[in-house]
DNA sequence: TGTACATCAGTGAACGCGCGTTCACTGATGTAC
DNA sequence: TGTACATCAGTGAACGCGCGTTCACTGATGTAC
């Protein structure tokens, strides 16, 4: 009971959740049961109805623990970028270099961004969680923007592209690089569009 | 029994597959039941049997119907454009443009790209059946290589990223552009990422 | 320090429902002679 | 032209299995006095 220490309980409901998401983004949400779940943590089924009110809680509270973890993920690259240059362009440029780099060490994507696909193509997530969603990705849309911007103030764009355009390229990118890698089974394939992305984003406010 | 009316089985099926295709993309392949297909057939469920061997028998012919009816539709752009300018790159470029086009019309995009995230994010799909659709992407992915290395002999690069990495490119943001118009109800998105990869091929091959 | 009670973290058995699949049977249409 | 048979395009009932959910019960740990 200490403030640290978690308790006996603690430590198997985050074991499900890790198991869970596992498993879901393996597999997609309606395909991971609850059985496989409670095997693979070693205890029974209705051990897990104590720990999730039903299988949309356990939804619920995955959503918010791995967009939690992305969100400290995308928060700690854009500080180091930010550190490494006082200038917005430059700092951006930085933050896609950093983001390329975790892109190519990890095999499996960045929880939200994952999240964010599965949830978008498994009808099985309730409206409520799907809408927890949206929320994150649109508050990140909203933070690139602002992050564009500050940059278009300092370097006039030589590109015609809109803004919220470049913005959504990087939702984009990263979503359909994922895609693209889980079906080719090429992991670099995120780490490949940012890189591109970035010399994208180079030409739109530097030019050739 | 002539060549061109097709019989009431053929009729029967061919709409079963079309209630498929339309279920499969708004829920995935898991959610859809033969049940419901069935009752928006106006037929009983082992009516269905008749016609498909199984439910992984219906995604094999679902697969092969609509990734035929993607590559013409693709097919059909690419001539176009190929016959408005002798030029690879310009009609690289009126490809891109037409393309654009077409997804904004579009409410839902183009069966086979469609077909493709569907299939990478529910693991409900049979392993063959996937592999219909990676055989598919690859395809297109180099047949987009081919036309890009055309163009790089006409104009060499300004741009550092390579020709593969372009090509997976028009994949990526197809991909992504669907999961952002899917998350965001925002049927522009493909459109307008194509239009900004538009611009980046412009930059990369004719520089600022 | 020992006892009484409460909370924690589960167990075990049962239930109901949906869903894919099977199988014997059937009316309508087509074909051979 | 009529009859016999075959194929087409299904029907209807039943089955089994997995999966989410419930509920009464329980041993271990923590807390009050």
């Amino acid at each position: 009971m200490q403030s640290e220490a978690r308790t006996k309980g603690e430590r198997t409901r985050e074991r499900l959740l890790d198991l869970a998401y596992e498993a879901v983004i393996r597999k997609g949400f309606a395909s991971t049961s609850i059985e496989e779940l409670v095997e693979a943590a070693g205890i029974t089924k209705s051990g897990f109805f104590y720990h999730f009110k039903d299988k949309t809680d356990l939804a619920r509270q995955l959503i918010e623990t791995y967009t939690g973890r992305n969100a400290q993920f995308l928060d700690e690259l854009a500080r180091r970028a930010r550190e490494l240059s006082d200038d917005p362009l430059h700092s951006f440029l930085i933050f896609l270099k950093l983001y390329a780099e975790e892109m190519e060490e990890k095999t499996v994507a960045h929880p939200g961004c994952m999240v964010a696909t599965v949830t978008f193509q498994d009808r099985s997530w309730d409206s409520g969680v799907r809408q927890l969603v949206i929320d994150q990705v649109l508050a990140w849309r909203a933070r690139f923007i602002a992050w564009l911007e500050e940059i278009a103030a300092v370097y006039p764009p030589k590109g015609k592209a809109p803004i919220e355009d470049l913005a959504d390229a990087i939702l984009a990118f990263t979503y359909g690089g994922m895609t693209i890698a889980r079906a080719l089974a090429d992991d670099t394939a995120i780490s490949r569009q940012t890189i591109m992305f970035r010399e994208t984003v180079r030409l739109h406010f530097l030019g050739a």
